[in-house]
DNA sequence: TGTTGACTATACAAGCCTGTCTAACTACTG
DNA sequence: CAGTAGTTAGACAGGCTTGTATAGTCAACA
């Protein structure tokens, strides 16, 4: 996605590349912390250090600017940070669906735990009809299925059923994180054992 | 919090209270429909039918009015609904754990499904030093030690340890519903019971 | 009957929001 | 060398935000 560096030497389209990433880069750190609805473009361009015009230039509306946040949402929360982190931490597929929880309480710990985008913009764009409340879901539906294959991995009798369970542990012990609980993640951990327990 | 209705007979009071409660009312429609931050003061007052004075005179900032919101909304959601059903619907104390799901898959399922208040509002002013963040947080925090009472009831070992357990799953739910999980509740349940089958 | 207090309607301040536009600058390209 | 495309800075439009101020209405009450 941003890996795109058009074979052209020292070409015309670095300095372009260049600002389109600062602009997303700056849009992913005031996005992420602060919430979508909260984060002006003016605060972006201050921010990112370049003119409106450009900005608009990359990205035509602050939707299209939201989208293209949520995509690099995907690509550094999920598949960058989530998936491989918990794939690493396990000894094998088999523990995938627990580990997942242990990788979650390193994040609850972390200096700035930020918070799950897609929960936070779902909740923040209520309108079902919007492109990016339709996207928010549909990054929660990409989690929904990894998680059904970590299911299938633990021997779950019913993947499908098994991952909409995982996904609400996660889900509620994100919030949980977010009201103050350090100890959610640990929480939901002993929550999946038991149900991987019974359920496979 | 709204019953104190001066009992000077049929004095000046009664037009008093009836504009603050059209606003209270108009506002809690709104907000918990819409999130604080998307509903403006000026929809409140168009739809309350009364002049910006008079809301500034009975609450003298936004944050005050949202404040108002939240504990009326304790009032109506948490007590005279969520508690009240959950304990209606059950057979005995010791069923009131489990039978909240029954009552959460009966809101889902409603015509009007406006999430949790309390959670959007959390997520929505996340300044952890805002008054409004922090009611949010406590209001969830009353719900908490409800569960505490209900796994006590229900014969759990450490009823403040499930009690945090059950509100993951509690809130895990709603977040899943809001995605559009129909059956999010009965999930919790199935999970719930599990909980405390093991616990007890 | 005159005063008081809550109300209405509306204008306004000051700021922030998204998005458009102009004008000038820079650097690469044919 | 002229053209083109991306950039910058900033003005501006139009709308929405919270909150204040002004002026007048209405009803109760001493």
């Amino acid at each position: 996605m941003a890996s795109r560096e058009v074979g052209v030497g020292a070409g015309v389209a670095q300095p372009q590349q260049a600002a389109r990433t600062r602009i997303l880069e700056t849009a992913y750190d005031l996005f992420s912390h602060n919430g979508v609805r909260a984060v002006g473009i003016d605060r972006i361009i201050a921010e990112a250090n370049i003119a409106k015009a450009t900005l608009y230039r990359h990205f035509p509306s602050k939707e299209d600017l939201v989208l293209a946040f949520l995509e690099l949402r995907e690509q550094r929360w999920t598949r960058d940070w989530l998936e491989t982190e918990t794939e690493r931490r396990a000894r094998s597929p088999k523990e995938h669906a627990v580990a997942i929880f242990d990788t979650l309480d390193e994040w609850f710990h972390s200096a700035d735990f930020e918070g799950c985008s897609f929960i936070q913009t779902l909740l923040e764009i209520r309108d079902p009809d919007s492109a990016i409340h339709r996207a928010a879901a549909q990054h929660l539906g990409v989690i929904r299925e990894k998680l059904a294959r970590y299911a299938e991995q633990a021997g779950a009798r019913d993947p499908e059923e098994t991952s909409y369970q995982l996904q609400i542990l996660l889900m509620g012990a994100i919030v949980s994180a977010a009201r103050g609980d350090h100890a959610a993640a640990r929480r939901a951990r002993t929550f999946a054992e038991l149900l991987l327990e019974t359920s496979s």
